[in-house]
DNA sequence: TTGAAAATAAACCAATCGGTCTTATTTTTA
DNA sequence: TAAAAATAAGACCGATTGGTTTATTTTCAA
């Protein structure tokens, strides 16, 4: 069972962690967090040191939602060929309805963060590292185990799957269109075909 | 020749415009830019209306230098297929030597003014968009003169060609390594090879 | 050379920033 | 059920925010 602190602290971050994303660290003051939460400001410092504390584990949280998400998707699959679009679909209208408000955190994060706020960077960069990680894992999976040709880089595929994707949610969120992310999913649907064994 | 207002106007922007792309619009403040120019509140004030008008003259300011230096490099080839290549060309360590600090103002505005900023995101929709164009009709060219198979969707390519780039200098920008864009341009490169008449 | 206009510095403003601290209340434990 | 401990409210703090005003200096045409 929780206690009562950690129940605090969770609802905290759950309902700052979208503020956060969506506005970034800056533009998010202390007392949006107020507003948000129906604390005062006794309710928040006497679970969080300072806004840092709290921005680090709102990134958390909507990362940790990210990545479980996905994995919802992805576990319902066998063949890597079905893992890999069942992420393709994950993004499907993702800039209509992303998994968070604000969209994907490790982008927003990392222009926000990239050249100011040092901890939040760390600590983006180290998810993107673990994403691409496993992403890459997924399709070496492929390779070791004959789904893929075995001259497929896993560890470029990976990234190249992600840039794209990533490009394709910030055309996306700025156009208001979910155009050219669709067709950024329909061509990397396609490179995975090409990937497979004759 | 400028009268003294217009050069101290341009004078303000040229120093706030890598602010602003760097820190995002929040993050930067009044003190931040009169740091930046040396002038007092009156010097800013005596030019500027506000923080906004200072912050959207930046982003033009920015936004111009990308396709200016752009157009720089595409003007001296003559094919439509070397004309995008140098594109790519100015793109490779982009990362590392970014056309102005803080890296493409395009993105950077987009993902910081998105939720919260509607006068910035506004325009950077709309520059997007001119960006989107010039692309399209450069690769229409290339069909139209029978560079191009007859069959390439130029709009699409356009829009795949740009997400592509921007997911890639984001990744290099987070992971501190050129390495995601590079195999970006590479493929990109690839794929307007495939692009060709038989 | 002079006088009006343009440009500037810097004091000043109210509002907001992140953060502290005391006090009251609620929750837990004995 | 009472004492102890955990928790939260909100007044308060100095610093900083974007912006204004006023007095002074600079610029340039007549």
């Amino acid at each position: 069972m929780l206690t009562k602190a950690e129940k605090t602290r969770k609802f905290i971050i759950e309902r700052s962690a979208p503020i956060f994303n969506r506005k970034g660290y800056a533009a998010t003051s202390m007392a949006d967090i107020l507003e948000a939460t129906g604390l005062a400001k006794g309710g928040i410092y006497g679970n969080f040191n300072n806004k840092d504390e709290i921005a680090l584990e709102a990134f958390e949280y909507s990362y940790t939602k990210l990545k479980e998400d996905l994995q919802f998707k992805i576990k319902q699959q066998k063949t890597t060929v079905d893992k890999l679009n069942s992420i393709l679909d994950f993004y499907h209208n993702y800039s209509i309805k992303p998994h968070i408000d604000g969209g994907c955190p490790l982008m927003n994060t990392a222009i926000d963060a990239d050249d100011n706020i040092p901890f939040l960077k760390k600590r983006a960069k180290e998810a993107l590292e673990e994403m691409l990680g496993s992403l890459r894992k997924m399709i070496q999976y492929g390779v070791d185990f004959k789904e893929f040709r075995k001259d497929i880089d896993a560890t470029r595929e990976a990234e190249l799957f992600f840039a794209k994707i990533e490009g394709g949610i910030m055309m996306a969120k700025l156009m208001d269109s979910p155009k050219t992310l669709n067709y950024i999913l329909d061509e990397i649907k396609i490179s995975i075909n090409s990937w497979k064994r004759a």
